[in-house]
DNA sequence: CCATACTGTTCCGTGTCACGGAACAAAGTT
DNA sequence: AACTTTGTTCCGTGACACGGAACAGTATGG
């Protein structure tokens, strides 16, 4: 373990992740818990490739990287065939829209669109979050089958913000109150002042994804997003039982 | 040269693009000009990273590989600031809307964008074309320098379609009619029955990226696009002015 | 049912090339 | 100018990647 080289390569394009941002060799090295030569020939080896970039003393991750993260098979297909879906919901509400898979116990995001307003959220395309602690994560968890369920609320929860769901009691209503209604509600439970409302997507008698949509606290009236939200996921759910 | 272990497994990795599709074992061997036992061997690893999918006897491209390329810096930013104006010519247009960057003598793509529609389009997320083919392409080109410009009307010209412009001339013409207009224009260079109209986006001087509207032959009316392209290319612009 | 032609997998002796401490160079810091 | 930290080169050692060969599954078809 932590012996190859591709281990080694591997721990060293991970500390990119999640934060992305540009490291020097030193501190590559430190976060990589490897010798400073061994990551001077490595990281000029993964630059060689093009996995990673460097502009003087700094390196970022490369273009090669996301040429090849576009192909994932199973991310593009979904990705492609919602997106007009996602495109509806966003006119619709014209607020920011998320897709995301349930990958193990987090939420990952595929898509993400929005316009012109910031809205700060700690969501971002090829990013996970905790299942329960999102709109998306939630209706994912609702409807993925009792035993990750139990799995989850077994366990300690995470928290985005004070307003996480932390209790595991609450937690086991309030997917109960999903199940039955089809729609997740979270409120500033992944960002403070801002709420969100989620729908399941099915294909083939199991739950692949789920969007949602997510707007400023002051905004939110899940009468007027509810249907759009669930239009969107029943479309999409429809298109998928169609092709796949 | 293809001496180490990182450099196989890059080829390997290659082989699925930009067909991206499941590969088994012999398959990989043989794209990849390596002996099956290393393959074998190698693709074990790369599972074992997440960098690989396997499922049966089918290789494919892994969950990690996604959430890396995801946060490739420059491409993250660009897109990121750049999908409200997108957005925004959607709407105007309803129409397949792109947005891409040059690298080196292609046009690689971040974004793309579009209502239920097809469209068969040779443009993928992530996916390269030649810069001379696409609408894209030839407005990256034209604002690029001369240098460049006359780098690529020294080369053979590729061709997409039977309509490509394979003739230098020819194309140099379009390219100062382009740099003149601030529009390029493109009829069915890439893909049969689809046209498109470009703008390039500058920032600090130079062009930066370039996005563009692909319609139906049928339903193309450069009259009601220009302005729509054109306004969300100075948008963009003009917001990468500001905090870059 | 066995022959045939593939696949995918395991084995293992050989030799290569990755390894990282140490020494050096370059760039900041005080 | 003395010191600290960073990036880079060197090189002897030994771990481990290598891939041919042999084996084991799995589809085709006589």
């Amino acid at each position: 373990m932590g012996g190859s080289m591709l281990d080694k390569a591997a721990v060293i394009l991970e500390c990119f992740s999640p934060s992305g941002g540009p490291y020097r060799l030193s501190e590559l090295s430190e976060r990589a818990g490897l010798p400073k030569p061994t990551v001077h020939r490595l990281a000029g080896d993964l630059v060689r490739l093009g996995w990673l970039e460097r502009s003087g003393p700094q390196y970022r991750l490369g273009a090669k990287l996301f040429e090849l993260g576009s192909l994932v098979p199973h991310r593009l297909d979904l990705r492609e065939t919602a997106l007009p879906f996602l495109q509806d919901l966003f006119e619709a509400t014209r607020e920011t829209v998320h897709l995301g898979v349930r990958e193990g116990m987090e939420v990952v995001y595929l898509e993400r669109i929005h316009g012109h307003e910031a809205l700060r959220l700690p969501s971002r395309i090829g990013g996970s979050l905790p299942l329960t602690c999102t709109g998306v994560g939630k209706a994912l968890l609702a409807f993925s089958g009792p035993e990750l369920m139990e799995e989850v609320l077994s366990r300690p929860l995470p928290s985005l913000t004070p307003y996480s769901i932390t209790d595991p009691t609450r937690l086991r209503m309030a997917l109960e109150k999903i199940q039955v209604s089809g729609l997740a509600y979270e409120e500033q439970e992944a960002a403070l002042d801002v709420s969100c409302i989620a729908a399941p997507v099915f294909a083939g008698g199991t739950t692949v994804a789920a969007l949602s949509v997510a707007v400023p606290r002051s905004r939110f009236s899940p009468a007027q997003l509810a249907p759009a939200v669930r239009t969107a996921a029943l479309g999409l759910s429809r298109v998928l039982r169609g092709s796949g």
